[in-house]
DNA sequence: CATAAAAACAGAATTGACTCAATTTTAGAA
DNA sequence: TTCTAAAATTGAGTCAATTCTGTTTTTATG
């Protein structure tokens, strides 16, 4: 039998990313105390570092939950993409960027980052590269998808097209974290004007 | 007479750089204690903590001079570029890789990236973003001169364009610092494969 | 040259993430 | 039901960055 043991793990784990998304929230990554985190959940410190290496598997427990949201969302362009390549890109990252927000505050968006880079080998850290490349992967799949449409010119270079449109949108998001003045509106806008270029060069 | 108290802080500064530089070489950043920095340094936690906000300043002291030997280098190929637009893209681009590593250790590179996004608005945070509006701004000043030269065509966006470039890159490059065994060859080809695409769209 | 204000320094104390040895709980065999 | 090994939990203790407060040095003024 499963039973007990598996279900009273899954309910800590469940326990200690509830408490740490809203002390998160509430009081910022640096401000969310370990103790206070275990407390909420009603577990010991040890237990956590039990469940989690360290604090920013924690973060990363929640921004994967996100970033899996904004992947599923983003199914649906892919299979039917706007009627032409600069809507269907636009409307793609608009998704990704609309959903970012939803529950990760900028703050915590950083640290994400942060700790990706950091720490690349870290649970989280191969996660988030992971979660990179599956949004790379559903942006080429795409431009396959407009290629076999017929709206992207079949000599492209699906693959590198697809990197280049990441890297740069995923670049902004950065920059736009990283200020807490930066707006959303002006984020699509300043991507969409980027993008132009590359609209312009591989369409029919 | 501003004499003896700017000479000591500018040999201060100097000290404490030197220190950490080492330390941060011998022993990676986190292995390289403040304490030992201070001993090293011929100065107390306390000054150090005068001179720096924090850890990360120290290695965004290290990091900008790294930087700005780079930009200076790039200078170079802005006034005589290479007279084809894939090569001069790929001069400017690999002199900044090669010149990368040349102080900095990947470690070192992953720490300085994870601090700025992590506290934009520490001195570090703020110079590391000028650094790389200054990268932008010395990509966009190839364009310029390449439409001055006539082998980018004139109706092409460049700020956009080195935007584009410059995001790209440097994504390509924080993935390359976070994994220890990748190497500079592949990087740069994988950077040229995807330029090859705007190379296409931007020529005369 | 004496001296008061300002600047810089020193290092002990604080803080908070993380470790680890001891204890408790669970699974399942007898 | 009872017992034992494995798994999980606990929280006091460790470690290192950062803070804080009293002391020393420098500067500028009379």
């Amino acid at each position: 039998m499963s039973g007990l043991r598996a279900r009273q793990k899954a309910d800590r784990h469940r326990r200690i990313i509830e408490a740490a998304a809203a002390l998160f929230r509430e009081a910022g990554y640096e401000g969310a105390k370990i103790e206070a985190i275990a407390a909420q959940a009603e577990v010991s410190i040890g237990t956590i570092y039990n469940y989690y290496e360290n604090k920013g598997d924690i973060l990363g427990a929640i921004v994967s939950l996100e970033v899996n949201e904004v992947l599923n969302a983003g199914r649906g362009v892919v299979a039917r993409p706007p009627a032409n390549v600069g809507d269907a890109l636009d409307t793609l990252i608009g998704i990704y960027i609309e959903h970012s927000l939803h529950y990760l505050s900028k703050e915590m968006w950083r640290q994400a980052m942060a700790i990706s880079t950091q720490l690349p080998d870290s649970p989280f850290g191969q996660a988030y590269t992971g979660l990179d490349r599956s949004l790379t992967e559903q942006i080429r799949a795409l431009i396959a998808r407009l290629q076999e449409i017929g709206l992207v010119r079949q000599d492209i270079d699906g693959a590198a097209l697809g990197e280049l449109i990441f890297n740069n949108m995923n670049m902004m998001f950065i920059e736009f974290v990283k200020r807490d003045e930066a707006r959303i509106p002006e984020l699509r806008a300043a991507i969409r004007r980027q993008n132009r270029i590359l609209v312009a060069a591989i369409g029919v």
